[in-house]
DNA sequence: CAGAAATGCGAGCGATCTCTCGTGTTTGTC
DNA sequence: GACAAACACGAGAGATCGCTCGCATTTCTG
């Protein structure tokens, strides 16, 4: 009975590829490998990536080993291998799929602001508290992406990310500055990703009551910074 | 003939103590331990902290191996334990001395102001050009303090620096808001700090005149962050 | 039910890294 | 010159970690 305590997990199931990350090749019939019976697999993959996750999250990236997460996902070392290539893409796997749901309620929140007239200190008080939640939740997703000890490939997400992330705030700047030079506009979205950022770090290091006061600095920061770009618009 | 390649090394020849690290006893008679020849041994320490130095900037600190520091330093790994106790040691020693000099730039700048009743801005730009300066030239510096791979003993050092880095602060910010409590100036100055530290990382990721503007952009922030201070002195 | 494929285990291989040890060399002191 | 201590070397011991392999078990397909 290998089957040691088969957690119930109460994912959501979601049919997210988490292998062919090394070889990259196999375009030629499609998927080579039709991957049969994903009912336990998926269950594992998703337990895996909790602990991954938790593991990351308390060790960092390079002092997290494989072996640690297999026990804490109450799994052998082999059964980790049987799903992902190597340690490297459990991060990719575990960083993709929280950047997809951070995207989620990221849309969520800028898209109907971007198109509106909305004072600027909306803007930042609602990115702000929809970030701050999702980092709080999960802590690992600060590990991964601000984490200097990473290899190649999650860099390249992460810069992926923060480009992204650096664009959309330059696109919701630019109406506030028409006039100004684009590499202008680049470094203010540039200089306030980095306030959240330091923000960020500062409020998951507090608790409660100083958390939240930690916050409500944060967006006086970001106020106060973008002051010049108000009376424009 | 052992000493293959005898640099220069035209280091000012501090008298810095590198070893008695590890146990931290031998408190009974002093130093049990006269430790004569340090001629050729100083240099080597310098050699060995410079060689140090660049591994820790390039890889940071837990992918630089001792076997590639001797090797930068053109010595074997077994002269290079002959100086320090292990590789920790290493990492303490050079921040240790970079905290020294910073130390020295820092007061420099600091003790003249803090009396006098400076205006904010120039403070702020004063302090901004100082540190930026010296992490410019110390690279290893920024690594050592901001990098989260780091074991206990350096996090404890850089947990110091960063403490007595917000006192001071504190101390610059509190005339300035004389009946603000004080757990709001703290949180103040660690916002002050952290900002820096945000954009200390995009200085150092930009050259020449992009770099003189990310300087710019980083004095406006602080000092629109600081702006509410302004009025009351 | 039979065969195949997916899943699971855990000992251990190979690579890497920190640090040691035995030995040889240089330098200071008398 | 003679002795001792500091300095230097480099092979490798000891430990860790990523990852593999052979084999057992479960589950799906027909």
């Amino acid at each position: 009975m290998p089957e040691k305590t088969e957690k119930p997990a109460p994912e959501t199931g979601e049919a997210t590829a988490a292998e062919a990350a090394t070889t990259g090749e196999a375009a030629t019939t499609g998927e080579d490998r039709p991957r049969r019976r994903q009912a336990r697999g998926e269950r594992r993959i998703a337990q895996l990536l909790e602990a991954a996750a938790r593991v990351f999250a308390t060790t960092g990236y390079t002092a997290a080993s494989t072996n640690a997460i297999a026990r804490e996902a109450g799994v052998s070392p082999g059964t980790l291998y049987q799903f992902f290539p190597n340690k490297e893409a459990i991060a990719i796997e575990l960083g993709s799929r929280l950047m997809h749901e951070m995207r989620q309620s990221y849309d969520e929140v800028l898209t109907p602001i971007t198109s509106d007239t909305t004072p600027l200190e909306e803007v930042i008080a609602g990115t702000v508290d929809r970030f701050i939640e999702f980092n709080c939740r999960h802590p690992a997703f600060f590990v991964l992406m601000h984490g200097p000890d990473i290899p190649g490939r999650i860099a390249e997400e992460h810069d992926a990310l923060h480009a992204t992330l650096v664009a959309r705030v330059e696109t919701i700047l630019a109406p506030f500055a028409p006039d100004a030079p684009q590499a202008a506009v680049t470094r203010t979205a540039q200089m306030c990703v980095g306030i959240y950022k330091a923000g960020l770090e500062l409020i998951l290091a507090h608790e409660g009551d100083e958390r939240e006061a930690y916050v409500q600095e944060l967006k006086g920061a970001l106020v106060r910074y973008l002051e010049p770009l108000m009376g424009t618009s």
